[in-house]
DNA sequence: CGGTTTGTTTTGTCAAGACTGAACACGATG
DNA sequence: CATCGTGTTCAGTCTTGACAAAACAAACCG
């Protein structure tokens, strides 16, 4: 027999308060769907997105099984986004002794945000390559060439800035120990 | 009308093998697929993104036909992009007195990064009205107020840097007006 | 061993949307 | 008027990628 569910009750393997814990308030399920369309705009996929917005929500790490659950996805889709965060460094995978589950807890988010340098600095580059490859023709419009200026200045700058931020933001991040309730 | 070339050739602007005109060099084709591509990131459709690209490297307005031609699009792909970016605030259609035909330049480039800017704010917003509907429930977990904390300061941050240097690279383009050649 | 739990990979379906050709609108022009 | 030149809109095709179900793998248990 396949997972059989004749019981209506929800006597879950060893949770009493799994009313409370499985389901989500309204507040949580919009800021949920919000990073999943969020993140969808970052071409990553809707799921990896809810996925983000209900660890950030959870103070412990969360049960593979129950991530399926509660946001109502298959387990494969939850293999393949969990993996997807993980490789990319934004969540993370922890187990137990003696659990053989995992568990997946969020990081402390770097992981998406150096995502968006890299982007900056390609554009820079491509603008700075570009300007390279303009030189030897120097006749015909230098129009085009402070267009690429300016290009190659906003993005570098912009990512100069979106790096000391970050860095500005885990040097403060330093003190804060999570202490141990 | 802007002559692109002081003319020391005969007359060929209807011809379509024109090299200089109407063929790219290898590196500006390279620079414009990588503003495709780049484009594509930012949901944008791949052809548009690819204008940008060609109206970057393009001193002088350049025609709705040419860039079919340029881009080896269709006449209505062209049509739909140009109206998107123009909606956009990324590129202007200018015309010119007894000649029918559209003209199109890039504009000194705030339209794409405004964008940029609003969706940081959105991200912003969304942890805030998620920290707002924690409030009432102080016991549980602290750790997530937290999370939502650095999640607020972050993006705030960012979209307050990224402003200012906007409004830097503004005030430095003053002079750079739009020159008749 | 067979059976169970847990997570992964594969395969197929479905929807979104980019792009095109064709039809269209509309002014100019002979 | 018929026709051309120019750009827009519509309808259809085709690609891409997210997602789920099912098959699979591997560790564990009896």
């Amino acid at each position: 027999m396949t997972v059989s569910e004749p019981t209506p009750l929800p006597d879950r393997s060893a949770e009493p308060t799994a009313a409370a814990d499985l389901s989500l308030h309204a507040a949580e399920e919009r800021f949920i769907e919000a990073m999943g369309l969020m993140h969808e705009e970052d071409r990553l996929p809707r799921i990896a997105g809810r996925l983000v917005g209900l660890l950030i929500l959870s103070p412990d790490p969360v049960r593979f099984d129950h991530l399926a659950e509660r946001l109502r996805v298959s387990r494969a889709s939850i293999s393949t986004n969990t993996r997807l965060l993980e490789n990319m460094g934004v969540i993370q995978r922890v187990t137990r002794l003696g659990d053989r589950r995992d568990y997946f807890q969020i990081n402390q988010e770097p992981g998406l945000l150096l995502r968006i340098v890299d982007r900056f600095r390609a554009r820079q580059a491509s603008a700075e390559e570009m300007k390279q490859a303009l030189l030897p023709e120097p006749g015909a419009d230098g129009i085009v060439a402070e267009r690429l200026d300016w290009f190659i200045r906003f993005y570098s700058t912009l990512a100069d800035s979106l790096n000391s931020v970050l860095a500005a933001m885990a040097s403060r991040d330093g003190n804060s120990g999570p202490d141990p309730a």
